[in-house]
DNA sequence: AATATAATATAGCTATTGCTATAATTAAGG
DNA sequence: CCTTAATTATAGCAATAGCTATATTATATT
């Protein structure tokens, strides 16, 4: 048997293809400018089924942001097409803010009922979900769904069977 | 029996409390501050176990940004103490730099092995991997790895009896 | 109706991360 | 050793996302 040389042997987990991974790193950093918009839309919408309202101050106050920074994404945000704004009253979504909204919600209880179900505390599931959520892909959010409810069976064949 | 008037009633979905929401949205503006460098150092740590050396020309190639971005990164990277540069030789880690690559592709590794085990496809596990690994928190890390090695049955216990 | 308070707007600053275009320098080959 | 090609540096611009301080404008209370 003839061993190739210690120079020549690939480290098990060799670099991937430049392309692919510069793909990687590009689509991520796509997704990465999606992510406030995305934050915002969200927390819009959750203010305003929870009391019918979304004030700068109040979006400020969740987010942790000053009032400025928001007044600015907002103005992005109307700009998109995702928000309006009733002077004085506060924001309401579009019909385009309401369904990047709903996207959004889903994905986020989905992968917060999958980082749940595995174990993970409270606390940590509401950081890490937030930070999440916005990098998983619709396969990987499947596969979140599947093991969460329903095809735990083809889940847990495939750690086993590994 | 007294029901509350609809008014009151909070949707079954609540909002969390504001003040854990933004600590929430606070910890993930943080971990994105991270983001690039650990990008960074865990790349030129693949390129240096590969080919003995990363250049700015490589490290473009592999992000997908041009030589003039990461020559910038690369002098934050100096003055934070994670990679040194020898003149027309590339960059290496310092100490500190090889500790963060560490972690990172441990981190990295877990997070697509967890990915495959979930039956995600290879393409989607690269460029989702790259997303989340940053956002994973210890716990979640460790759950992760439970539920890809050994800790099998306490997985499935959870997701069984839940 | 006048005024106090709450809400929003605006000005102006900083830091980060990207870009292109171009200069300067080193390493390597002839 | 001299030149070319590769490598790195630098200048200068733009967009994004944050901040503080302050002005403006509605709403609501008296």
């Amino acid at each position: 048997m003839i061993l190739k040389s210690p120079r020549t042997v690939k480290s098990s987990q060799s670099l991937p293809d430049p392309t692919a991974q510069s793909e990687s790193f590009r689509a991520n950093r796509e997704a990465r400018r999606k992510v406030l918009v995305e934050d915002y839309v969200e927390l819009i919408s959750d203010l305003l089924e929870e009391s019918q309202e979304a004030r700068q101050v109040d979006i400020a106050a969740r987010l942790g942001v000053s009032q400025p920074t928001v007044a600015k994404m907002l103005a992005r945000l109307v700009a998109d097409g995702f928000v309006v704004q009733k002077p004085y009253r506060g924001v309401f979504l579009t019909e385009a803010g309401q369904k990047v909204a709903e996207e959004a919600r889903a994905r986020h209880r989905i992968v917060e009922a999958f980082l749940r179900a595995l174990g993970v505390s409270e606390e940590s599931v509401l950081v890490d979900a937030e930070g999440i959520e916005h990098y998983v892909g619709d396969e990987t959010l499947a596969a979140f769904k599947r093991a969460i409810d329903g095809g735990l069976h083809d889940f847990i064949n495939r750690l086993v069977t590994r």
